[in-house]
DNA sequence: TTCAATTATTTTGATAATCAAAAAGGTTTC
DNA sequence: GAAACCTTTTTGATTATCAAAATAATTGAA
């Protein structure tokens, strides 16, 4: 690795690392002492607009249903999401945030608005256009990348790290 | 949130789901099927600098040492890496790692190589010289504020979340 | 119209990651 | 030499995750 690749490189990680922590801890600052990070991210990816069927946030969130299935009753459970079946079509079941749902869910938000906040106050017009073209770029190239890498995947059997 | 500080934060917040994704699936391609992408991350940390003892990889990670004594565990019997108590001071625990564990270090360098490679191809000069200047600002930012959030947390008992 | 194929979700069984607190092993200092 | 301190492991518990099997509902074709 180049030098310049290297200290990006490294940025990232530390970064991606820091941030999960940041959050976590702000979590167990904050009013939100019921739930978890991956809880609330759950909350973010079912959103304020509407209903959402499971499927759907299952794919925003990139895990199987099967593993939303289960943060989604944790959540019933302590209030923050309805699930009905509705008539028309009764395969799909949908997700949707109760009051107490919506006020987690503007906390986070909130959260992360003063994250994004503080990163823009260190830039002037310029630099700050710039960023949004580069990080535009960057999520873009992301999720080429991933849905290449779930194209060659595909039909394979996924080994999964095992004990001897 | 502003308009531009709401899209910062969707491209922040997808791609941070999606490297994870990638590395992930990448993990599943390549020849590392034996370990998971957290065992590699912790082989990561380890690093080829000589020995280091659990602590500090553990700080490197963000993580309890105990968390850390579980994936060491297993990396030792997998054999990636060693682990010794040095004469001297018996009682720290250093961890190193072995020849398979140094090759799966340098593919995961190299993989991340190939991403900072790429990031940096889809940029010209200027936004190249703005995002070393963001990625280290961000960094220092998240690890200022975490800081001061660690700062805060000392000395309260962190209120895990559990059902009712 | 019924039954086979398809679609959407949940359940099951298993593993990995994580933490706080307690226990264990070792060193330092008074 | 014993109390205080440091470092790691163990313990007990929860959460997150997946693949595969099971369940539930719809659609479409004979």
């Amino acid at each position: 690795m180049l030098k310049q690749e290297k200290k990006l490189n490294s940025w990232f990680v530390d970064t991606f690392n820091r941030i999960s922590k940041v959050e976590q801890r702000a979590l167990n600052e904050g009013i939100l002492e019921e739930i978890s990070l991956n809880e609330l991210h759950t909350i973010e990816a079912i959103g304020i607009d509407g209903p959402q069927t499971m499927s759907e946030v299952a794919a925003r969130l990139l895990v199987t249903v099967g593993t939303l299935t289960i943060s989604v009753n944790r959540l019933v459970k302590k209030g923050f999401v309805w699930r009905y079946r509705p008539e028309d079509d009764r395969r799909v079941v949908m997700v949707l945030l109760t009051e107490k749902g919506k006020d987690a869910y503007k906390l986070h938000q909130d959260f992360h608005g003063k994250m994004m906040k503080s990163i823009l106050a260190e830039l002037d017009k310029n630099e700050e256009k710039l960023l949004l073209h580069t990080m535009e770029k960057i999520h873009d190239f992301f999720m080429e990348l991933d849905l290449s890498l779930q194209e060659q995947n595909k039909g394979k059997t996924i080994k999964v790290a095992k004990d001897k």
